[in-house]
DNA sequence: ACCGCCTCTGGTCAGCTGTCCAGACTTCTC
DNA sequence: GAGAAGTCTGGACAGCTGACCAGAGGCGGT
């Protein structure tokens, strides 16, 4: 790093300031923004709408944001960093495998009750990448962090358990995922037993994922 | 039924063949919609563009379909019936526990690499049946004939192999569905081992889902 | 040949969408 | 407190969307 002359020393703090003022105004919008689109979704949020809900004028978001597909993009990664930071401590937390096991099903169960919309969201959003290539490379990256997180969880519960994961990261992180996902579907249709189907299912499943060390699988 | 009188019956059977005709269009222009639909998602489809893709005027869209829910919720049940149609030979044509597994695993991975557009398609008007209640009902209909559509497997394969499945039919469905979603995202970014993944993901799946009769599990 | 119904076309309309922008307002610096 | 930079507003615009409709064209029945 140069060393700074005094001006320039103030002008940088000066533009810090403003950089975390204008960061936080992002963060702001873009929580607004989430809070509309998980409501509506993608296909049926408007930057109007969102911009209304908000209670700020509409224009502000094209002063704090490229385009709608920046804001979007920015929500996505925002949403990332509410989300794996709420499960990471099951892992660290846990002293044993059925604590991974009983806080994990738990965590997934309450999340897919209390973030109903927001995951709705998610899903909505990771399908549009489907389609657009904009999406693609940010949800691709939560998507791998989110599969990260659920590996942290299995190989913890598999270490307490004396035992080895016998699927690849990505076919764990897609068998929660799956009950996760159905989890949302039948909270959606008014199936009161939903949420207690994916703690139940998380709870089996989990240890199904195991072999013990040494044993060969039938293949 | 009421006896027809001559005229009567004329009438019903002039009817019946343009109620045939009229049915035979709508499929057409359904397939039509399908196809434009896969191929650009639901929020970025219009019916104008479905239209012109068809070589049919917009207008006659509207002719055939109440609405653009009308024309989509036709859809979904279209796809459904393609889908099912394709898998129920798997449980009906086997004759051992291996027979099925390896059919179940590369039937799921040779449509998910086929039929990719279709699929992704699927997910995103599952997806906004969480936002519009209009598909809701539809999209359930769908979603719980592939529900039994995949127990019919599983079950066929726990009874060559002479055991129990251990999870509910939602919980087997969703697992599965997890996965192949999960191939559905790796296809489309590019990752060439995804199919092969699936496959070797529902091979190994499979026999974890099941226990010996008269064993308990762990719990 | 004529008539009535079915089919289909393409224009029109109101409403919404993302984007841009001129200008008002606020905050900060000197 | 003057000036500049940053922030925010709300109107304007072009483009698109779903829906509607008047009328052309075709087809079958008599």
């Amino acid at each position: 790093m140069v060393a700074s002359t005094p001006e320039t020393a103030a002008a940088r703090r000066i533009e810090l300031r403003q950089v975390d003022k204008f960061a936080l105004r992002r963060t702001e919008l873009a929580a607004a923004a989430l809070a509309t689109l998980s409501e509506f979704g993608y296909a049926r949020t408007s930057l109007r709408e969102i911009a209304q809900k908000s209670g700020f004028s509409h224009g502000v978001f094209h002063y704090y944001f490229r385009d709608k597909v920046d804001l979007i993009t920015y929500c996505v990664r925002e949403y990332k960093a509410a989300c794996v930071a709420h499960y990471d401590e099951i892992a660290s937390n846990a002293t044993s495998a059925e604590q991974v096991r009983s806080s994990f099903a738990e965590a997934l169960a309450s999340s897919a009750r209390d973030d109903t919309p927001m995951h709705r969201l998610w899903y909505d959003l990771r399908n549009q990448s489907l389609f657009d290539t904009d999406f693609q490379a940010d949800v691709a990256e939560v998507d791998d962090s989110l599969e990260r997180m659920i590996w942290r969880i299995v190989t913890a519960y598999a270490a307490f358990a004396g035992a080895e994961v016998v699927l690849t990261r990505s076919a764990v992180y897609a068998v929660f995922d799956g009950l996760f996902q159905q989890a949302l579907l039948g909270i959606h249709a008014g199936n009161d037993a939903a949420v207690d189907s994916l703690r139940e299912g998380v709870r089996q499943v989990l240890p199904r994922l195991l072999q013990n060390v040494g044993r060969e699988s039938t293949d």
